[in-house]
DNA sequence: AATACTATTAGGAATGGTTCCTATTCCTAA
DNA sequence: TTAGGAATAGGAACCATTCCTAATAGTATT
């Protein structure tokens, strides 16, 4: 392991929540100041391929990438874009039940609207939500 | 309607499966052989928005358009790339149970080896199967 | 400590998908 | 038959990510 690689790791792993690339690579500036996003990038999915931290690919942003905790699911609030992990239990075995073949593995978001968001305005039309992702 | 937007919409919702963007322009251009590309998005998102037609944007590939507007969720070979439609019968009420806020949406997507990727070849190591999408 | 070899890096170019911009064309109604 | 607005073609711009390459750092061997 790199100097580069461990300040990476341990960005990651520290951090609660999901870091961007471009995130980390601000963290890590502090004590490389010449490193580089491509740098960042690489050992990022270095990682991620040996399974040590977890890559989450979204459609509409930048990747995240955070801690590999217990594989779990995501709640995407339409309104202020905020992702929140979130782990529903036994949804696997209930996705066996009605699905036929082996499940590498699967990836759920739930579009809501958090507490914040809802607090601060009455709710609306649900219609109005544009660009749900997956 | 001009005649592009009549024909982007019938190609969609007379095609069975999913299509991108450009699978669309080339089936525009047998009938208009000067249609570009952004023309194809940009109507495609008109319809979309107006929720005649269903975009499912995908993180490690160009985006989907369908037609079916049932709710419904996808599964997506590892090995092909196709997408294929399925549907859950019950999740989202499994879902409520887990999940204690006003669900406006969901996405899942299963990976998975289909059948046809399946019998070509050996079942592989799953570490070794890359890339999830979200 | 000099050498050689390998792995890693910085930096930027290239890529792919999508959106944006703008001048031109097409409709439509008066 | 002309004026206004909408839609288009084409390509530039955009963003996140990957790829490329020369330079550098690290390691092992002598």
């Amino acid at each position: 392991m790199t100097q580069i690689q461990t300040s990476i790791y341990h960005i990651i792993s520290q951090s609660n929540g999901h870091m961007t690339a471009e995130q980390v690579l601000l963290l890590v500036r502090q004590t490389h100041p010449t490193a580089s996003l491509s740098t960042v990038y690489r050992n990022l999915n270095l990682f991620a391929d040996a399974g040590q931290i977890r890559r989450i690919q979204r459609a509409t942003s930048a990747d995240y990438y955070e801690r590999n905790l217990q594989p779990h699911d995501h709640a995407h609030c339409v309104k202020c874009g905020k992702m929140s992990d979130l782990t529903i239990t036994g949804l696997k075995d209930f996705l066996r039940k009605d699905f036929q073949y082996p499940i590498c593995s699967f990836e759920l978001v739930i579009n809501y609207v958090c507490p914040e968001c809802a607090g601060k305005q009455a709710p609306k039309d649900p219609t109005a939500i544009k660009g749900g992702m997956l």
